[in-house]
DNA sequence: TATGAATGAGGTTTCATTCAT
DNA sequence: GATGAATGAAACCTCATTCAT
């Protein structure tokens, strides 16, 4: 009893997993709106009924993404930050972490913080919930930057402007890498770092 | 008795203008498939029905700005390039006239750029039309980044890959801009040219 | 003054006549509703909004046909029945003269006879009347057979059974030749009379 | 848990049925462009958006009809012409199946046939595939009035143009009959026949 | 749990009609 | 008289969501 009950939840959260790895594709790929619950389905195998025996709605499918992602992001940075490393080497680590993200994710994440501001289609309290910790995320980043800047390697300028702006070289990394076009020979987001340096 | 058919013209582009102006503020704000034809006509001012006298229907006003943006990127480029300086100038100018674009427009040419490959949304001729010239522009630019690293100002790399990362960049500094998330003092996005400079 | 008048009244008739002739035309071919008065100016070469000022609604240019097509039948058999002829002369007189109608006149004719009494898309009262009419003239025709048969030429029958198939055999003829399916070699619809004489 | 297979394909095609039924004869009553898919919902007794389950749009219920209808025409014709019986009886047979359609049925093939060179609302290729149908149908029974030409008791003329004739008579009688206006006392149709004996 | 028929709110589009010019 | 921009009611169609099975 016990043990079957502890089984379907774990099947009741492998279905949620592939309902929500369907939701992000299609969702980066159409946008929200242009995505049907009956296209999530088609992509699981399910009908798509069975859809609402594990997310209340549509909504309630984007809301988990948005909220997964940040929270992801806030893991990825907490990780790297815990390692006995320099301050270049954590962002180094950074954007290796980054850029191995599966790609939906990654453009979700990026296209979710370029909207969120902009848009009327997140509701007022996630908005300000998940743009708190997204500006946290950043304010972390910028840190690591500020503490490389004092070391004397790295490029003046706003720590904060220039965090914003590694996110966004790997994000164009990312969709450069998605479209074929990949450019250089390496998979490695490294040389992304170099941007950055001091010139002498 | 018909009226002066010459300002009916001319009313007649305003009108259009009217429409995509609002269209592609509309479009980049809450995507294609969430923009209402009737959100354009209430931004315009007008009745839902009278945008069908303009176009004959949403896909046609997405196409129309599409083909627009492209075109007027092109066109930017080519006035750039026309101009007697040195390939470091002309990139300065580049970015100057981007950056100088309506937000909405760099927005919607950015996220254009993005889909394009991934999408379905878009029918494949266009599709094919719109990525030559696409990949045109982007060729271009990277032409001129050659020619700026032949000068030994700018670092090494693979010119497309630079170009597609400058144009990244702006779009980035442009996003900042309109969240009000200013960064730095400065108006003018040259220092972003900074980052292709070589290191010692 | 009054010259000016009067030739005004002339050309406002003659482009009467020439939207319902094309609205004829389109009401045929396609259907009442399927016809746009946009596609009516269109034939006549007028803008749209002119219709306006010679018929208040498309209903009423419907029910001006409806009007126009009942009485031409009316006096065409007025016109056959004042001759001093055999009743099998008048009843050719009257085939000639429905052949002789334009296709598009005796095809409205047919489809609305046979539309009258099943459908709901004409009011009431004209109903009413265009219907009284349509029987009278059905009548009449009917009167006419049994002349014929007491001749002891025509086979026996009801003769509003029989009156009722000369209509829609002459119709037939009409299809047919509209069709460019030519059957025979003659023009005249002398011939459908020969279905109605007596076997021996 | 799925449902039965087989009951769910059967109770699929009886609402196709209920659909293509309450279609046909509102299409006969007021036109194809008349009907709104929300009056043949209302009179199926569901919503109008369960109508777009069963069908794509309202042009595909009746290129579904369309086709039905002359492929029951031709049915018709293959039975009646399987039998072991003269010309003659042959054409009684034909005469009498037509007359046992359902009305909506009969008035729908007419009205069809009719239209199917005027209009332009039928896509191209299928008016030719359905008009090379409608050809066949009438020359096979423009063969039968030859064979009963020449057995010597039908009259003589175009046998295609005679077949046409004999289509529009049986329809004509069905017009009568459905408008209450039935003539004569007899519910067969074999009378018509009569009119294409031979006179002596 | 799983299905897909069923609903209906809401979007897109059409077009009869009006009206300023 | 003549035009065509403008309106808005009403049609078509989609799809999130519910629910009987």
């Amino acid at each position: 009893m016990a043990r079957n009950a502890e089984k379907d939840q774990e099947l009741r959260k492998e279905r949620c997993e592939q309902i929500l790895g369907a939701a992000v594709e299609l969702f980066v790929k159409k946008g929200v709106a242009a995505t049907k619950i009956s296209d999530i389905a088609a992509k699981v195998g399910i009908s798509h009924g069975l859809i609402y025996n594990y997310f209340r709605s549509k909504e309630e499918i984007y809301l988990s993404l948005l909220d997964m992602n940040v929270n992801s992001f806030q893991w990825l940075l907490d990780e790297a930050l815990a390692e006995p490393l320099s301050a270049y080497d954590k962002l180094l680590l950074v954007l290796e972490k980054l850029y191995a993200w599966k790609w939906e994710e990654a453009k979700f994440h990026y296209l979710f913080m370029e909207q969120l501001l902009v848009t009327d289609s997140v509701c007022e309290e996630l908005q300000q919930s998940v743009m708190t910790k997204s500006v946290e995320n950043i304010d972390r980043l910028a840190a690591l930057f500020k503490e490389a800047q004092s070391d004397g390697i790295f490029m003046d300028g706003d720590p904060r402007e220039l965090a914003f702006y590694l996110v966004s070289l790997t994000h164009a990394k990312l969709v450069a890498k998605s479209r074929g076009l990949q450019f250089g020979q390496d998979e490695s987001p490294a040389p992304i770092i170099q941007f950055f340096l001091k010139r002498t």
